[in-house]
Order: C-alpha cells, then sequence, then structure tokens
DNA sequence: GAAAATAAATCTATCAGGAGGTAGGGTGGG
DNA sequence: CCCACCCTACCTCCTGATAGATTTATTTTC
C-alpha cells in the first residue's frame, strides 16, 4: 500500500501533465485520493509546497531513468529513441513533461519552484550530454555544435513536439518528427 | 486609435503568453485596458470566445508573417534564421508563441478552440513546408524526410525551445539550439 | 440641419461556484 | 501520552457570468 503523501504526488503529476498547473486544483487531488481537502494541506500546506515536492521528484526520478537508458550497451542513436520512447509514453496518455507543462506557466512559479525547474533542465541536459558525447566518440553521431548544446536541442524539440503533437497528429507524428532529429545526427 | 475589441485581443494576447491561459483572468485585462469586466463580456459573452478570436488573428497574423519571410530573396537557411526570429522576439520579452502555451493547456480548451489550434498547426506548418521544399529545389537543404515533417519538427522545435530557453538560458540558449537545428540540415 | 429613434458600448451591482487556506476537533497507533 | 493523520466547518478572495440602468454613437425622420 503506497502512503498518502506519495499518492497524492502521483495524482497531482497525472493531473498536471494532463490539465496544466493552474487548471489542477486541491478539490481535484482529494476526489481522485480519496480524502478531503484540508488533509492535503496537512502533507503540503501551500500548493508551492506540492509543486516543489513534485519537482524535486521528477529531477531524481526522471534523472535515473535516463541515466538507465544511456548507461545500456546499445548504440547512441538507439538511446536517443529510447530517450525520446520515454517522451512517447507520455503523449500515449495526453501527459506532458512536467518540464514542459509547467515551465509554460513559469510566470505564475514562486521562486524557489522555479529555481528547481531550472536546475532539472540543467541537469537532463547534462544526463543527455554524455550520451552525445559517446556517439560522437563511437562515430555513430556527426554534430556540428557541442554537445551540450545538442543535447539542450534535442530536449528542447522533444517538449515542443509533444505539445504539437497532442494537439494535431498524434503519436505518429512525434515518433516522425523524431526520426527527423535523430536521423539528421546520425553517421552515414 | 485602436477600437476596445482589438486592444481586449491585444492584451489578453500578451497575458497569455506570459502567463499561460489559465492564469490569465477577464480581471486583468480590464485593468489594463481600463474598462470594467463586463465590457469585455460585452465583446466576449464567455471565455472561450475570446480564446477563439484570439487563435483566429493569430493564425491569420503570424500565416502572414511567416509567408512574408518565406517570399523573400534569400537562401533558404536565411529564411529559417528569420522564422526562428519570430519567436526569439517573443522570448525577449518572456512571452511563448500562442500555439505553445495554449498547446500545453489543451484539455481546458473547447472543442472549437482545440479545433482552431490544430489548424494552426496545420497551416503553419504548411507555410513551413515551402520553405523546405525550396530549400532541397536550391541544393541548400539536404533533408532525410519529406519537407512536411521537416516543417512539423521545425516548428516543434522553436515551441519547445521557447519554454526551455525562457526558464534556463535565455535567448542565448534559444540562439544557439536554433543553429544546432538549422546547420543540421544546411549542405556543405 | 435639428430632433427623434435606434443601436452600441460601458457602467454598477450582484451572483454562484471554486480556488487556496485555516481552525480546531476527533481517532488510532507507537 | 502524544503525535501523525484525517475530518468538519468555515473564511476570504477571485473566477466567469448576468441583469439592468446609463451613457455614447449612429442613423433615421421630419
Amino acid at each position: 500500500m503506497k502512503d498518502t503523501r506519495t499518492e497524492i504526488l502521483d495524482v497531482a503529476e497525472d493531473l498536471i501533465q494532463r490539465m496544466g498547473i493552474n487548471a489542477m486544483s486541491y478539490k481535484h487531488i482529494s476526489d481522485i485520493v480519496g480524502i478531503k481537502k484540508p488533509s492535503i494541506h496537512h502533507h503540503f500546506p501551500k500548493k508551492e509546497n506540492l509543486v516543489e515536492a513534485l519537482l524535486e521528484r521528477c529531477h531524481i526520478v526522471y534523472g535515473d531513468r535516463y541515466k538507465a537508458i544511456i548507461d545500456r550497451p546499445e548504440t547512441t542513436p538507439k538511446k536517443l529513441r529510447l530517450l525520446a520512447g520515454v517522451f512517447e509514453e507520455g503523449l500515449r496518455s495526453g501527459k506532458l513533461c512536467l518540464v514542459g507543462t509547467i515551465g509554460s506557466d513559469l510566470i505564475t512559479l514562486q521562486d524557489k519552484s522555479r529555481l528547481i525547474l531550472e536546475q532539472t533542465i540543467d541537469s537532463t541536459v547534462s544526463i543527455y550530454t554524455k550520451a552525445f558525447m559517446q556517439g560522437e566518440e563511437e562515430g555513430s553521431l556527426v554534430l556540428r555544435d557541442t554537445p551540450q548544446t545538442v543535447a539542450f536541442t534535442f530536449f528542447s524539440f522533444m517538449i515542443g513536439a509533444q505539445i504539437t503533437a497532442r494537439a494535431h497528429g498524434g503519436i505518429k507524428s512525434f515518433h516522425k518528427a523524431t526520426e527527423v532529429i535523430i536521423s539528421s545526427w546520425e553517421a552515414r
């Protein structure tokens, strides 16, 4: 049995990914979790606390997930496709990457949340960077800029593609666009 | 002197681009425009009407703007950089492309708005497609997929890059990422 | 061209509902 | 006993939205 705090975070994450941070409310969460609204305030006194906890968790969980993919014994292009698969998986149920949704409402965030979001982008890009460095070393990728910059580009693209694909074309569009990006860096 | 309706649309657009569609309210608009809240309801009875009008206007205005860029007597890579410049310009004042912000809150939209958003993506991609076709013809671009798919990829990327760059790195990051994308398609 | 009628735009006042948030009372396990 | 957890009840503020009076333009009529 999951503890309530975790359950709240899970539901909140799901709701935010689907409808955005400002459309999600404590009422929504409490209805789904099956507890009353003030009980959520017991775990997360203010909404900003919830958002911070969520971003911090996302920072760790997805960081680990990306690392695990990149540490696999595969070619780099394959790894990039697996990374894209993580985003595709969310899209399959109409969910956006937290960095994307929350980032699009950046101004409504508290300073601390904004900072965590910034750090999350930073560390995600760092993790991706490793893959692109490997790709250059093993000769499977040909890059015209630094691995860091390319990693940022790749991450940015996937956040955008999730949004556009959800609104028009769905998974198929996302998949095709991903192929365009990755193949343009693939050595041939 | 601008008419009130246009002024409302201008202010609403600005607010949505900065803080997202669900954080923007009629009160915010009325305070800035300098009229009372119910006066906005006179022009746009329901919020969905405002959003529809906004998306329809965006559809036309930016469509024309993109077309104007693509019809210039420049090389295609230069045109792509000019298109990116439009997004960079918004970013300079912390504003996201309407398709990006509104798209990230897709679920909270009415069917009609969702449809217009879909059409906007579709027609924007069509306009971009023309540029990529020209690029292949003139030999300045080398693509590994159809111009349509590459156009969708490019648009998606810019929407995502606006979000990530606003949260981390700013215009400089956006610019560098744009260069990565465009140069990867540039013939050499 | 002045007056009257019509239409458009804005106002004040108000509403119901939902947002985040608080106070304080149970309840059950270490 | 105490502390963590969840509850009921409530508060304030803001949301989109409506009704109806008032003002401002525009048009029609004499």
